[in-house]
DNA sequence: AGCGTGACGTTTG
DNA sequence: ACAAACGCCACGC
């Protein structure tokens, strides 16, 4: 018979695992109007250190991709393509649209979705 | 199997 | 506010 991958043989609940999985598990989660920062989509995926690692894989999206990678952002509340680039104008258009609102060059704090229990105030 | 790249974050000056 | 230096390491070649 075919090896069975020790995982699945083990009956392990885990849905899938993985840092491609749980980080776009993660992105996927995120509600509308709200954003995440890089390094929060890393922690909150069980990857805390690793926002590079985050950056790196939403690079590699395809374009018809469902997923809301325009609620990715900086810590600081940029975001991490130049203002003037296509996918950055693109990126606030969405956020714009979602009722997300900016400073400048940064989105308000209070946009900053938290899933640990605290929300924005 | 190794190496360069890079949609970040934090610290330091 | 700005810049530089580092740490992080998945992904594609």
């Amino acid at each position: 018979m075919t090896p069975v991958n020790p995982e699945q043989q083990a009956g392990n609940p885990i849905i899938a695992t993985g840092f491609r999985q749980e980080v776009l598990a993660t992105v996927a989660g995120i509600p509308a109007g709200r954003v995440l920062a890089y390094g929060e989509v890393a922690r909150l995926s069980g990857h805390p250190g690793r926002a590079r690692q985050v950056g790196r894989l939403l690079s590699t999206l395809p374009a018809d991709t469902v997923l809301p990678w325009h609620r990715v952002l900086c810590a600081d509340g940029r975001l991490a393509f130049p203002a003037d680039s296509g996918a950055g104008q693109e990126q606030k258009l969405r956020l714009l649209a979602e009722g997300v609102q900016f400073r400048g060059q940064r989105v308000v704090a209070g946009h900053f979705w938290s899933a640990a229990g605290r929300r924005a105030t």
